[in-house]
DNA sequence: AGATGATAAATGAATACTCATTCAGTATCG
DNA sequence: CGATACTGAATGAGTATTCATTTATCATCT
């Protein structure tokens, strides 16, 4: 008896969360195209091809189908800035180029998922839960970037001719610099240059280390 | 008669007007506390001390109430950014200085101001008379932007030690930069270090051109 | 194999809100 | 007075959530 519940409870586990998952993309598509306050159930229900019930009973409140939708998209973007600091082994040039990278990459900077991302900072004022969600990325990779500058400051090969730069300024300008693109993205969408894109940043760091990021 | 009706409606103007000004203040300090899809006409109402009904009369569509308060907020920025730039005189190095203070400055970047302005970014994608709004004032200042720091590249006084400097790209990392600043005042509301935050401003100057921006 | 029954998943019409907008009436002003 | 500004209860459109019912799935039994 205690068998037969255990293995129709996995079954029933498998197909819930398909749904979960395609309930979730539809309400990262649905708030990449009408905004947060544009989302309804209703919409949602629509884009993932089930009824309306049956996204409630996913996720009980439209709310907390929302705050899932913010948190799908931090970890991706968190996964995808992990994987390429590891890949880059610890070097701090490598490491830049590679968030340059991952930034801009068509998956990650995808025109939906920047939509949604900044869908929630307009809302993140009013809802302590967005902004703690979204902030703790900002922090965290704001850390970051500031540790990989003061290495490159200290230890570049110029033979201490970084020493007056300012690492925490100059990594905040790189960071300002991602996201600005990042809005460009929200604006111009599909057609986007993202190879531009990617030049300009590198142009940054090389106008600041011309030693580490010379223009190829 | 006619010489009555006008002085009628004249009185009125002025009357009508400030009510109008009220309820554009009263949308403002609404929005930045609740959001763009929290906020109600009720809230709104009650803020400016005026009755719902009156909110309509004045601006006939929720919608056109919200695009007013952005016009306002928008205007203002301008208007500062503007004036900043005609004090400093076509001396770049002035103008980014002069900049530094308009953004950072209490009145332009009080918390309510911040949260405004992004909330309607993130129903931009949404909305595209938002988007447009929007963009063309981040367009226009970042092209005045460009300018300032391809003028002291080629004119600055370190005798062409600048020539590698790539301006679009530095001037992408200072507003990115500023707008940084700006979130994290959302993130921290009254209580934000703008003096600090100036100095790292300024610090982010110095490291690119250490001899206009001499650290004092 | 095919049928059966037990369980969970999904449905979607009905409910119970919230909120923008209307408008008949009131207050205010010169 | 005459004209305009303002009021706020009533309207109705839209929407999250509920829940009684239906559908799907699979272990077990013929």
């Amino acid at each position: 008896m205690q068998a037969v519940t255990d293995l129709a409870q996995r079954r029933n586990e498998a197909l819930a969360s398909r749904t979960r998952a395609a309930i979730l993309r539809a309400t990262i598509a649905v708030i990449a195209r009408h905004s947060l306050s544009g989302t309804t159930v209703q919409l949602v229900a629509e884009a993932a091809k089930v009824a309306p019930g049956t996204v409630i009973l996913h996720f009980q409140k439209k709310d907390a189908l929302l705050l899932a939708a913010l948190e799908q998209i931090a970890a991706e973007f968190e996964t995808a800035r992990r994987a390429a600091l590891e890949a880059a082994g610890g070097d701090p040039v490598k490491a830049l180029e590679a968030i340059i990278e991952v930034s801009l990459d068509p998956k990650v900077s995808d025109p939906a998922n920047v939509a949604v991302w900044y869908a929630f900072w307009g809302e993140a004022k009013a809802r302590k839960l967005y902004l703690e969600r979204i902030g703790s990325y900002d922090t965290v990779s704001q850390e970051g970037l500031d540790r990989l500058f003061a290495e490159i400051i200290s230890k570049g090969n110029s033979g201490g001719g970084y020493r007056h730069l300012n690492a925490e300024a100059l990594a905040m300008g790189f960071s300002g610099l991602l996201e600005w693109q990042w809005q460009e993205i929200l604006v111009s969408g599909r057609n986007y240059d993202r190879e531009a894109a990617k030049q300009t940043a590198r142009a940054y760091l090389a106008s600041i280390f011309p030693q580490e990021f010379a223009p190829h």
